[in-house]
Formats: C-alpha cells, sequence, structure tokens
RNA sequence: UCACUGCUC
C-alpha cells in the first residue's frame, strides 16, 4: 500500500488521474486494500484538476466504504475550497469535522486563515487567528507566515511586525518564507529601507536568501526606483550561483 | 522505520 500509495500520488499530481484509476484497480487484483491514504492522493488528484465536486463525492463516499476520512481528507478538501474561493464551503466542512467528532488541526485552520486572507477578508482572518489561541492551539512558524501575508495584503504592516516578533513566545523561529513576505510587503508600501533593512537582518540570522528572496527583492528596488541597486544586486545573485526569475 | 494535507516571488 505504500508503494501504491506513492505511485498513485504522483500520477495524480500529474493530471494522470486515468492511470491512477487503473492503478486502484490493479491493487484491487492483487489483494491490496484501499485505504484512507489512497482516497486521499485521489482527492488531491480531483481538486487539482478542479474537480471539486467529485472530490466531495469521493469524501463523501469513503464513510460508506467502511474507512471514514480522515483529518487529511478534510484539509485536502478545505485547502482545495479555499484555494478555488469558497471559503463559506470549506468553513461549513469545519463545523462538519467538529459535529462529527474530528478535531480540525493545525493545518485545518491554516488552510481558512490562507482562504481568508486570500480573500482579503482580514477581519474574519484576525477572528479566526483569536478563537484559535483561544481554543489552546499553538500556531507553528506555517500559520504565523500566513497571517503576516495576509497583513501585509491588507496594508497592516505594523500588525505584521508585531506578529513577527512575537513569533518567539510560540517557540516558533521564522524561516525564509517569514522574511520573504515581510520584505515584499515593505516593498509594496514603498518603504525600501525597512525592506532592506529585513534582508539584513536575515543575513545577520544566517538564512541564505533563496531566489524567492531575490525576485521580491529585485522587483521592489525597481518600483521604489532603485534600479542601480536592483542591478547589483543582481551580480550578487548570480555570484551566489542564483539566476533570478 | 517507509505512503496522503497548510505559508512567500
Amino acid at each position: 500500500a505504500y508503494a501504491y500509495t506513492s505511485m498513485i500520488d504522483s500520477l495524480c499530481k500529474e493530471g494522470r488521474l486515468e492511470e491512477a484509476a487503473t492503478m486502484i484497480k490493479e491493487m484491487g487484483k492483487h489483494g491490496t486494500e484501499l485505504n484512507s491514504h489512497v482516497c486521499n492522493t485521489l482527492i488531491n488528484g480531483l481538486i487539482q484538476a478542479s474537480r471539486l465536486g467529485d472530490a466531495v463525492l469521493l469524501l463523501r463516499q469513503m464513510g460508506r466504504n467502511g474507512f471514514s476520512p480522515t483529518v487529511v481528507s478534510y484539509n485536502i478538501l478545505i485547502h482545495g475550497l479555499c484555494k478555488a474561493g469558497k471559503i463559506s464551503e470549506a468553513s461549513s466542512f469545519v463545523k462538519e469535522m467538529l459535529e462529527n467528532g474530528w478535531k480540525p488541526d493545525t493545518i485545518t485552520y491554516s488552510s481558512l486563515l490562507d482562504g481568508l486572507c486570500q480573500d482579503r477578508n482580514i477581519e474574519l482572518a484576525l477572528n479566526l487567528w483569536h478563537q484559535f489561541l483561544v481554543m489552546g492551539f499553538n500556531p507553528d512558524v506555517t500559520m504565523h507566515n500566513i497571517l503576516i501575508h495576509g497583513l501585509c495584503l491588507a496594508g497592516k504592516l505594523e500588525d505584521a511586525m508585531n506578529v513577527f516578533v512575537k513569533m518567539g513566545q510560540w517557540n516558533c523561529v521564522p524561516n525564509l518564507v517569514t522574511y520573504n513576505t515581510l520584505m515584499e510587503g515593505f516593498f509594496k508600501a514603498r518603504d525600501s529601507d525597512t525592506a532592506t533593512a529585513i534582508w539584513g537582518c536575515m543575513y545577520k540570522i544566517g538564512l541564505e536568501p533563496d531566489i524567492v528572496s531575490y525576485n521580491i527583492t529585485l522587483k521592489g528596488l525597481c518600483m521604489c526606483g532603485k534600479v542601480s541597486y536592483a542591478i547589483k544586486l543582481f551580480d550578487d545573485a548570480l555570484n551566489h550561483g542564483i539566476l533570478p526569475t
């Protein structure tokens, strides 16, 4: 089942759903039973093929076939719905989880939080964040990054910085994504000084800028009318073996 | 011990 899951997952991710279906039939012939992991990869494949309705049907089917959907099944679906902008539908699945005794986890709430942020609904996003804390969860680095990104999108840079400096209280260490997100936020607000300072902080703690850092900073410097710095930075990137795109 | 889910350009 481990091997089948890996192969079916890869087929789904390449959009080769037909071949994935064939392989599932083959599983049965070899006496390997279907399990939730295999179904979850399929749900994921259906979502990536924009077949959200079929993904929901498959989740429903799981309940009827003896093995129930897991938190991961719901998480895949909720993430897919959020990415498709169907936030309220995603929320109703979270409610359904709670009603059925499935405990939504940090990933569930992170997906929903990201959906709200992308929907530019920072008020509801902050609401969800506070509820999450009240429920006694500990946000991880990824969830912090999602909130910081949302606050930047809403132009609330000070709030974003506040969340950033408080990460340590949750035993979270900011990572490259955190720094990249903040730099982009400040560049978009035309504050290249702060963005540059963040780049410096990143270096200080030993994080190496990646291709995303360079793309954000190159674009940001150009936006802020600092093309000469951008050209210098481009050379710097090449010297580090990175070719910005 | 090995398989499925969330963040930045």
